[in-house]
DNA sequence: CTTAATTGTGCAAGCGTTTACAGCTCATTT
DNA sequence: AAATGAGCTGTAAACGCTTGCACAATTAAG
């Protein structure tokens, strides 16, 4: 990169005005005589110029930029929560760096660093498990933090999410209405907050309010093989209904189960915690739990903008409603 | 944002050397004695500095940073495709601004000079279409650009890409082969330089080669839906083969065909340009064009770090192998 | 033991902005 | 007519770092 070609001193000179009054300009200060506002910028426009965002940054000490964190885009979870974050953030006209902890190359504590390093005005965390080394770094900045779709242990940091115990147990408790007294649950990371904290917990709930003894936990199940290799498990254990968090292994599930001759939903009842896409792909169409996760992206991003524009926040923790989308693999009764 | 804790004249100060000393220890600048470099490095630990990369930008006109240029991460085309750049941008320490642009509420030429003026060193972009003020800002800056799947009309910009004649070609042949007479192609921009220069071409050369007049194009296919409905116009033109560039579409169309009694593949065969996911969800599971998609993203990342170090490049233009999956949407005969 | 070459280190001038603060010009008030 | 104050504009000091240049210290060569 070579120095850059027009500076705002360039401008001052051929406007005829000093540096300040054109940065007074740039940045749509009131106290400059209309006159000179445009004479001013009539001289930008003619010479092109472009204030330069990273001396602004220096200067300012503030980048106008967000750092977005993130496990793995290629998830329709994820990237359906980045959608809302990025359209509010380019109402706010803030940039989002992206940074994804999916590979291990880089520790989750580095890549925060990273971040702050760079300035960034505030940061997004998304994550089924908001990791130690996370959470410490984000209690110790000063730079604002939003979980969205993620929760914390402790309930310190805002976030944006849906009531999971709620969601989940109405599922379950759809299933159990139509019948169905084996009723197991398959999540990814058991040892995710809203896994260990909510899902699991509703479950347990469930299975003692109707007495229904210790259920059946599949854990680790994280993508459609493991959904479709699951399926042999459940015949043999004689699962009847089965609450899944992700949307990949329930495909799986289901399209296991109907190669092997199971009827889905008569046989075998399948809710789906994330409906996405692949909800209506399959067939039948899976009944699942609908959270919006564009606004749950667009909420968390608009409430980091009052953060970093020090207003108040009127609640910490935001509960978005969520619905229950009754499709083909749950019966209709 | 207060002033920064702790900056390089700190250490310097308390390491008793001069601010340019500290700052060949941290950039790691060999001339520094090892005593000197060691007392720096036990001061920076225990002073817990970290340097200020917008300062470090400003000074030495170099960010560490890149656009990404996207249009839809919810397309797991595209979030492919990050993902490669993604990975191999972490190698090379180089962080990413996302910048979508699929929504219009920015124009294009902005969100690229919104980039330039962060001084990014380099820019990758994606997309279907290339627009020509995209085009026209990257020509005129001295900013590296690479294109990851996408391609320009005149290929004076470095890309990555399969052949998508030659891919495209393959897929109508092996319709043809399992005695389809009647083979059309759905796409969605058709004004896309992918499809009005590559697919479109290929499947009018097909459609010559083999006498089998006009054909049929779809234009505007882009969604679930959009397949979905598409099917009513196939069963009433009687085609008994598609060619379909997107892959929910193409899911819309098997799933519609299955519920309106048309059996695939032996009425009609599907093949989808776009192997991800959905491909293996879909039941009968599609045949599909495998594009390396996480290959380019990475091969497309790794020019751009040679253009940023100036080094030369052997192939502007880089063709990635493809290979066509054959699964249950064709005939296996 | 001088002289030349090779490190190692500091000085200070940037990089392109923002932003107190001060000062100047006029209109308004007394 | 002097004083007050509002509205504009300029001066210059940051912001935190890199880097060319000069010079001191060390080592190698003659």
């Amino acid at each position: 990169m070579q120095k850059q070609k027009v500076t705002i001193y360039d401008v001052a000179r051929e406007a005829k005005v000093s540096m300040a009054t054109v940065s007074r300009v740039v940045n749509g200060n009131t106290n400059v005589r209309q006159e000179t506002r445009d004479r001013v910028l009539a001289v930008i426009k003619r010479l092109h110029y472009q204030p330069n965002a990273v001396a602004q940054g220096l200067a300012s000490k503030k980048t106008t930029t967000i750092g977005l964190i993130v496990p793995d885009l290629t998830n329709l979870y994820f990237s359906e929560l980045s959608k809302g974050i990025d359209d509010i953030a380019m109402i706010y006209k803030y940039n989002i760096i992206l940074s994804s902890i999916e590979n291990r190359l880089m520790r989750e504590g580095d890549v925060i660093q990273g971040l702050l390093n760079k300035q960034v005005d505030g940061i997004i965390y998304m994550s089924n498990r908001l990791s130690k080394e996370a959470e410490e770094a984000f209690l110790r900045t000063k730079t604002p933090v939003v979980l969205a779709g993620t929760l914390d242990n402790d309930g310190h940091l805002p976030s944006v999410n849906i009531d999971y115990i709620k969601a989940d147990t109405e599922a379950f408790e759809l299933m159990y209405a139509s019948g169905k007294k084996n009723i197991a649950i398959a999540v990814g990371d058991s040892e995710a907050v809203i896994n260990k904290q909510h899902r699991l917990v509703a479950y347990r709930r469930f299975l003692e309010a109707h007495h229904l003894g210790e259920g059946h936990v599949y854990r680790n199940i994280q993508n459609y093989a493991d959904g479709y290799n699951l399926y042999a498990q459940l015949k043999q254990e004689k699962i009847d209904g089965i609450f899944v968090t992700k949307d990949l292994p329930s495909a799986g599930i289901v399209n296991a189960a109907s190669e092997k001759g199971t009827k889905v939903p008569e046989d075998l009842e399948i809710i789906t915690a994330t409906a996405t896409d692949i909800v209506k792909v399959v067939r039948p169409k899976l009944t699942a739990v609908k959270q919006p996760l564009y606004d749950i992206g667009a909420v968390a991003m608009r409430m980091l903008t009052k953060l970093m524009g020090d207003e108040p926040l009127e609640d910490k923790k935001v509960v978005l409603p969520y619905a229950l989308e009754k499709n083909d693999s749950t019966s209709t009764r």
